[in-house]
DNA sequence: AGGCAATTTTGAACCGTTTCATCGAGGGGG
DNA sequence: CCCCCTCGATGAAACGGTTCAAAATTGCCT
């Protein structure tokens, strides 16, 4: 394969010539910059990113780990980071942690070698005193997605949680729904409280009862969320409505549903945090509330960028995204009277 | 942060040393590579990925261009790819072309910069000379996936489409049905072809007319998908089933059924290739001809790490994988006489 | 103890690029 | 006509690793 060298002996300049025209410093004359052009398009040369990162002490690499891929909330989350990262002459590499924290560990000390220049990182599980080290020792720029760790001073974009679970609750409640499951992630994390307190919050502006028995931990994980909902439907008397605080639980949810015949919103109606690519491709199309995913992505990146030109110093910032309600066709009236499925 | 020559100092040891104990080579012995491991540790040393490929000429890292990140099966293969990856010490670099052309030629320069020791890619839209030479411009073993491109001597792992046609048309006539409605990719394209050769071969195997009006091409997207789906349902003699070729036009499908209310079994049958994570979760559950992803994913780094370790050598080699039939609701019998929802 | 072979350790060159001090040419002013 | 200044081009020194021939050490045998 070609090299600098290769080039410059060609368009008969020299190797630092080359560079000048490569990186459009230093104004070189018309003239060789035509030659030294031409010279590298015949070579077909390409520049060797390692040794341009090695000299520059910048790889023009920026670094994303997301808990699963497979989960459409991750995967717009990287479209939208890779688009915006391009427009601005970065190459992102996408760490799959599969929400293990040893992989995100090992992801994390790859991406040092590979001397990222920066890092956006949606955060699976809790806050580990390892993790907090090994982002010190990065010694770069990073943003946190979707969920904020407090006090080590990262910039973050997040949802406002309070407010998606407020919304999707009154939602429910305006349908004329009393009794409401919530199939929520474990309270530990943030974004799970959060969406708990919202859904409080609506409830009780209601003057609605908060029932602890209609409130379930489904791990933010399908499988336990289908658990969870055996046990909301298992209930003396199961909710009207089920508000499912992520896609994944909505998924599960659905599930249950559909294995029991159970007809929605007839039976009973449905609610989820994120929306699904497709959400409209099912019957009944499903009511949720939406996270700006793309715009997170973006924001994520901007904070990114600039922090790495410097134009943005100081302390972290967090940047909360108002959720969207996209109403559909799942959340319809409780059917008066004992509901059809019990018993 | 600190360089090899830092972790050489406070070990006391040579360059050469420390660079041996990493890599394992030339029998180092106990003492000096404890000292040395201990150094690295302290200092928390990281290997510089840049300088070590300018010297090693080979980066560790893997190129994997596919065209929709967000499509199931692309984050599926992604997942699988970089799980057999790490496991033979590779990284990989996903690239998402958003089935632009112009997208996938400047992800190929980027990767040629990057210096990628082998790239895995799903090629989206046709075959282009333009992207052939780019990929002989890479020198290094190329493996496709999902799409084989002839006479370039690519090593490739796709589907056996004809056989996924042939076994969801032949379940469907199973089902009783007899005109079976094809959202089909445009049959320039390998797949879509033998998707639909499949599709004739199990209709004429079982004595039924191939009515061309039943067979549209919805282009392997979602939208178009749609149209041809309308346009099948204006017809002045609907199809009691539809088979879609792909995920996407299968949505689509789906969708315009819930757009007009129209039952499925009941009114119509549907059957798709590619299974959705969520099949399970709407109702009806929907039946589909599975392509087996991961194995795809694993087969196509196996060929990979072979041709680069130079056990694998010659012509390239297709591998055919096997569709796999998942049958659950989405297929029922035919409504005797008009169907309900015509005119 | 001395010599030889086998095993560890090391010095230095090299990989491909950027960067910066220096050099040379050309132009304008005195 | 000469000096000085500016602007564009260049030579050579990094950057942080790996590799390999050569040096140093060890072990063994006589």
């Amino acid at each position: 394969m070609a090299t600098i060298r290769d080039v410059a002996r060609l368009a008969d300049v020299s190797v630092a010539t080359v560079s000048n025209v490569l990186n459009s410093v230093d104004r070189v004359s018309p003239e060789l910059s035509a030659r030294v052009r031409a010279a590298m398009e015949k070579l077909s040369y390409a520049p060797h990113a390692g040794a341009r990162s090695l000299r520059k002490r910048s790889s023009g690499l920026i670094g994303l780990i997301v808990g699963d891929i497979t989960n459409p909330f991750f995967s717009d989350l990287f479209e939208a980071v890779e688009d915006a990262a391009a427009a601005g002459g970065y190459l992102v590499l996408l760490c799959n942690s599969n929400e293990r924290s040893e992989r995100e560990e090992a992801h994390l000390r790859m991406l040092r070698t590979q001397r990222i220049d920066g890092l956006i990182l949606a955060p699976t599980g809790a806050a580990s005193m390892n993790r907090a080290s090994l982002l010190a020792q990065l010694e770069i720029p990073v943003v946190l997605v979707d969920r904020a760790m407090e006090g080590l001073g990262y910039d973050a974009v997040v949802l406002d949680n309070r407010r998606a679970g407020f919304e999707a609750t009154r939602h429910l409640i305006g349908c004329g729904h009393k009794r409401i499951g919530l199939v929520n992630g474990p309270d530990v994390l943030r974004t799970a409280a959060e969406r708990l307190a919202g859904y409080r919050e609506a409830l009780l502006g209601a003057g609605l009862p908060v029932d602890p028995e209609l409130i379930r931990d489904g791990t933010f994980r399908q499988q336990p969320a289908e658990q969870a909902m055996s046990e909301l439907l298992a209930l003396p008397q199961p909710p009207s409505a089920v508000f499912a605080t992520n896609n994944l639980m909505t998924v599960g949810v659905m599930k249950v549903l559909a294995d029991r015949g159970l007809a929605c919103p007839e039976d009973i109606s449905v609610i989820g945090i994120d929306d699904l690519p497709w959400a409209e491709a099912v019957s009944p199309q499903l009511s949720a509330v939406a996270q700006p995913v793309r715009a997170m992505g973006e924001a994520a990146l901007d904070l990114l960028l600039r922090r790495l030109s410097g134009s943005l110093q100081g302390p972290g910032t967090t940047s909360v995204m108002a959720p969207r309600l996209h109403i559909r066709r799942s959340c319809g009236m409780p059917a008066t009277g004992r509901p059809a499925h019990v018993g």
